[in-house]
DNA sequence: CCACATCTTAACTCCGCGGTCAAAAACAGG
DNA sequence: CCTGTTTTTGACCGCGGAGTTAAGATGTGG
């Protein structure tokens, strides 16, 4: 409809990503949000019905970006290139996203309270598809024999680790913010790692779209 | 002093853990935490001044845990040795202090407000010592020419995770609680995936105290 | 049994924040 | 410029939770 209502509503979005990631839902105040903003309070009332609505969109928002980085699993079969791909894209998703990335995981980490069910279902949809494919390539040995649960955890654990401790990054690195050749040799360096690390057969064969 | 004080001090202290983990800090209500350590709420306030102070209180019940975790760094010089223990100590401290775990995951994640500066700053010793030591392993070639830094980051994320991210592994796994071999598993994958994937060269002659 | 410290309890205050409202302003279309 | 709709705004309400208080209970040492 209006362009005024698209407008703001993104503006809300944007700002309360931030203060929800850095502050956590429960100590987040719609004020704060609204100051930055530069809107009055009501105003994110009147777009948004509720706090808990407001907090919805903002973990809706990262919904998509989140599935897409699965991606990978469904269009390759050479474990090599899905599993670079999909480190790549889960990186990217830490860097691109990250207020509503650090929301995602408070969100999971209390247990998902607020994640509406058929998006936990999707996202479970997905796990078991590609351990089901790890699991396909151990079975054909083209890896080692690694458990495709414990293998998939360390991946998330290890990506999504770049937009939840940033804090604890920008301290060890003395960096305030990483730069983008910081990412890349972080997805480099872990995709080399987990490649190396479960013996994958590098065949630049099975290159099928 | 008094033995009840003591006792009903880590009773609170436990029940809080457990519910500042479950909820976040904002979102904790002294009485939840008063309710599950079976004592009225005012008894909260005359143990500990304060819900700020209860909380650092329980924080700290966690970093001696944590900081002992790195030693197998201090006590030997073998890359394939010391990772190994690491990784072995900090899956137990995820599995062994799962709620206060969580908790501190969580003041991490939004830039640790409440963490006094002088353990931040012990932490970050290790840390140097700790990227010092591996630094020195790829110099002496015994390892990849890994980044201390990155291999650090995805260690720290893909053993904390077993804590952390508990509601998850959960859903994936299927199983309410992880058994023992569960964890065991994850320990002997994780360190597989790190040493094999570094490179380390695994000469068992390098074993001094 | 007394005196003193420790501990428990119910009742209370205070204030900050989520959420509301009604009126004013800005906008849109004819 | 008039009319209806959308957006903005400041003032307001009510609740719930952090923290307090002061009196009572229980323990402890002589």
């Amino acid at each position: 409809m209006s362009r005024i209502r698209e407008h703001n509503r993104e503006l809300i979005i944007q700002a309360a990503s931030e203060i929800f990631a850095d502050q956590g839902y429960a100590a987040t105040k719609i004020i704060e949000i609204a100051n930055r903003a530069g809107l009055p309070k009501p105003n994110v009332y009147y777009y948004f019905k509720s706090k808990e609505n407001l907090y919805r969109s903002v973990i809706e928002s990262v919904i998509d970006p989140l599935l897409q980085a699965a991606q990978p699993f469904y269009e390759d079969d050479d474990p090599a290139t899905v599993l670079e791909q999909y480190i790549i894209a889960k990186i990217k998703v830490s860097q691109q996203h990250p207020h509503a990335s650090k929301v995602f995981a408070s969100e999971i980490m209390h247990g998902a309270p607020h994640l509406p069910e058929d998006i936990a279902d999707k996202m479970m949809e997905q796990t078991i598809q590609s351990s089901n494919k790890i699991q396909s390539w151990v079975d054909r040995g083209l890896m080692d024999r690694v458990d495709p649960h414990h293998l998939l955890f360390t991946i998330w654990a290890a990506t999504q680790t770049y937009a939840d401790f940033d804090w604890q990054i920008s301290r060890v690195t003395g960096k305030d913010k990483l730069s983008q050749s910081d990412y890349d040799t972080a997805a480099q360096q872990l995709t080399q790692l987990i490649l190396k690390g479960c013996g994958v057969q590098t065949s630049k064969a099975a290159k099928a779209g």
